[in-house]
DNA sequence: AAATACTTTAAAACTATTCTAAACTATTGA
DNA sequence: TCAATAGTTTAGAATAGTTTTAAAGTATTT
């Protein structure tokens, strides 16, 4: 019935063991067909809902690290207090909605790819993240 | 000699009272016609070593939000621990070292302008933030 | 089943930043 | 000019997100 067998193995063939607590975030995170944005906070409140039982927040910490480093997560670049989580690891860029402080996924039709035409001598471009902010019209920014 | 008059007067103008503080806060920031990089512990820094006197960080922190707010500084998006500041204002993209997590300039000839094809119902584009990420090519990514 | 290595945990520690409230300073206007 | 005022600086406390610690627990290996 669920998907467990499918993260032990993924997460033993990454070298993880598949702990009880990495095998329920596993759950919460790639059992839907929906990719989602989430902030440890948030994270941690969608455990604390769906589970029984509560899983430490060092060990969500270190989860979501491990998880991110094996290229199961990616992070996402806001100016901001906190950290940002895609489940979407596929190439793709950012709308930030400023209002809400909420990521919405651009699809590559959406946006066209960016053009880099500099090198930096010694160095390989890693990754090129847009952020497009957007807030609602009738703002004051004074 | 010094910019002081000048400073003097762009703070007024703003509304803000030109005090002891954010004069010399400004001969750090707007005196040099390179623009620069700096992150608030770097300014603190800068200040120590050039300033007979002490400014408290917290007025460092008042300033350095006052200027943004008037637009005489950028705030630049990293997913980090700390916020980056640019005093170029102008519209331009940034490198970012991850070897030495250092900001470089992206000039306007170096990156084609991003062209967003998708719109936010009831918000505008307030900002388009590209980062490029690099690092030197021999980097242990696990 | 014992040994090993990895993992979880609560709590402490840490870091960047913001807040507080009292002392201080620039500006206003009588 | 001088008092009233409004804005500013300050040290230290507070906060928030994240990382570290070290001890207890669990999965894996032998």
């Amino acid at each position: 019935m669920t998907n467990i067998n499918l993260y032990t193995k993924k997460l033993r063939e990454s070298g993880l063991r598949p702990t009880k607590q990495r095998l329920k975030i596993c759950e919460v995170l790639f059992s839907s067909e929906k990719t989602f944005h989430f902030t440890i906070n948030d994270l941690t409140k969608i455990i604390e809902e769906k589970l029984s039982e509560k899983i430490s927040l060092a060990t969500v910490y270190n989860t979501i690290h491990a998880f991110k480093k094996k290229g199961y997560l990616k992070e996402i670049s806001i100016n901001s207090d906190k950290s940002y989580f895609d489940t979407n690891i596929t190439d793709h860029q950012h709308f930030f909605d400023e209002d809400k402080s909420q990521l919405i996924d651009c699809g590559d039709d959406e946006i066209d790819s960016v053009n880099v035409k500099r090198n930096i001598t010694g160095k390989k471009i890693k990754s090129i993240e847009v952020l497009i902010r957007v807030a609602s019209d009738n703002q004051n920014q004074n």
